[in-house]
RNA sequence: GGAAGGGUGGCAGAGUGGUCGAAUGCACCGGUCUUGAAAACCGGCGAUGUGCGAGCAUCCGUGGGUUCAAAUCCCACCCCUUCCGCCA
């Protein structure tokens, strides 16, 4: 969420800066709605003085022994009064924050511009697409011919986009998830967190995935409006949700966190249907960090890096891109993807995506600290990133070791994790 | 699932319906002392909204209710602890 004091104080400049998004913002109906609640609740809290001054005289004349009849008489009314006054505060208000928490999070200077995909801007390419002298697979043939990966049975147990891995593929699969795991803890300075799968509707709307964008989520059939987590973002970011850091905590706060990912994919219909590019169920490794506001353009900076550095221990070549305006996330100020090498596609595919949501999320939960040389309570800033989804990491490792008899090279880093195995199949 | 107890400031922990936004301790910030640090002592120190500001308002798990007045009384819900039962 935007800071509301920002927003109806500079209206258009805020309207000016989500052009870039292509996000109209109503001015109109927000200053409108400003200038209701500012005679509300001015009102509403004139008489609230009222009423505990006149309490606290009732108090202090009980106190001395004296008649309070007349004094009650007095007050008779304006219980009422509050009691309406108060109900069109909270109105106002409600209608108020829903606009507002509708209201995406304003780019990043640097944001180039456009609108769609298509405007994104490549900032570095790394490795080199390998040269293949016999007719490239993809993964769904790679892996049907090795045995171990299937997605018909998957579709028999469930329905459509879940994969079934056995075998060694299902070992290269967790083999990655640790390898990741182990790097971003050992190498990169970030501690290992283990959370819930399902969350409430509080953490989803801290992250900024409710209000607005409940059709992506799968919900569960509990009254409890729980809902299962569509990346780790949402339950390893909420962990400060309502905390106040004191002035010594030690910041950043750098995190790491494996878990499965569920999306609905509505309105994906027919979008990437073949493989594991785009599945209900994907397994992620996700790095968010929690930094003091003027580091988190360098933290940005560095998560990238720890994400980029996976793809270049397994060698597989990527590049890298700033999402222009119109393609960032709704909670987002600047956003990297990271796309790697799809030798059957010939085209780089988004594997993680790295942004920075500076206060946004923050002040949706209400995530500070203590500035220790103000000792002062601020927003932290928060930033996340995928280091990496695990299932498109998998692909690109079938697809992009695979020799010309059918078999997969298994990356040198990955080794350890197979029992030294140097190939499937 | 059954029984009992409890949710108060960054933390711990008081709080007969009426100057309680809340004692006290710890932590934190400033200072005195000290070669320096520690200790000791003095002072400060909740959050949010609104206003240039003095201030005013709101907030004691959440939501309702009673009352002139609610941290305090009533109802519902959530969560935690302990005991019992069940259980991977």
């Amino acid at each position: 969420m935007l800071d509301s004091k920002y927003v109806r104080t500079n209206p258009e400049e805020v309207a000016d800066k989500l052009k870039k998004r292509g996000y109209t913002l109503d001015i109109e109906s927000i200053k409108a709605l400003e200038e209701r609640r500012r005679g509300i609740q001015s009102s509403t809290e004139a008489l609230q003085q009222e009423r505990n001054a006149r309490s606290k005289g009732i108090g202090q004349a009980k106190a001395k022994g004296e008649d309070i009849a007349p004094l009650l008489a007095e007050v008779e009314n304006l219980k009422a009064q509050l009691t309406d006054a108060e109900a069109a505060l909270t109105e106002v208000q409600s209608e108020l924050d829903a606009v507002l928490a509708g209201v995406p999070n304003i780019p990043a200077e640097e944001v180039p511009d456009g609108l769609s995909e298509e405007d994104n801007v490549e900032i570095r390419r790394w490795g080199e697409p390998r040269a293949f002298d016999f007719d490239v697979k993809d993964h769904v043939e790679i892996g049907a011919q090795l045995g171990g990966l299937d997605f018909e049975v998957a579709t028999k147990l469930t329905g459509a986009r879940f994969a079934v891995m056995r075998g060694d593929i299902a070992r290269l699969h967790r083999a990655l998830i640790q390898f990741m795991l182990d790097v971003h803890q050992n190498e990169h300075g970030y501690e290992e967190v283990y959370v819930p799968f399902i969350v409430n509707k509080d953490s989803l709307y801290g992250t900024g995935q409710l209000p607005k964008f409940e059709e992506d989520l799968f919900k569960l059939n509990d009254d409890r409006d729980f809902y299962l987590i569509p990346t780790a973002e949402v339950p390893v970011t909420n962990l400060l949700r309502d905390e106040i850091l004191d002035a010594k905590a030690n910041l950043p706060m750098k995190l790491v966190c494996h878990t499965p990912c569920f999306r609905s994919e509505a309105g994906s219909h027919g979008r990437d249907t073949r493989g594991m590019i785009r599945q209900h169920q994907f397994e992620k490794v996700e790095l968010v960090q929690f930094v003091r506001p003027e580091q988190s353009d360098a933290a940005l900076d560095s998560l990238l890096d720890n994400a980029e550095a996976i793809l270049k221990k397994l060698e597989l070549p990527f590049r890298t891109v700033i999402l222009c305006g119109g393609d960032i996330g709704f909670s987002a100020a600047k956003t990297y993807d990271i796309e790697v090498w799809i030798p059957s596609q010939a085209k780089y595919r988004e594997i993680s995506s790295c942004s920075s949501f500076r206060d946004f999320q923050a002040r949706r939960m209400k995530a500070r600290f203590r500035n220790p040389e103000t000792n002062k309570v601020e927003l932290l800033h928060t930033l996340n990133g995928s280091g990496l989804a695990i299932g498109r990491t998998l692909l690109a490792v079938l697809e992009n070791y695979q020799q010309a008899d059918g078999s997969v090279k298994v990356p040198t880093v990955l080794q350890p994790y197979l029992g030294g195995k140097t190939q499937l199949g």
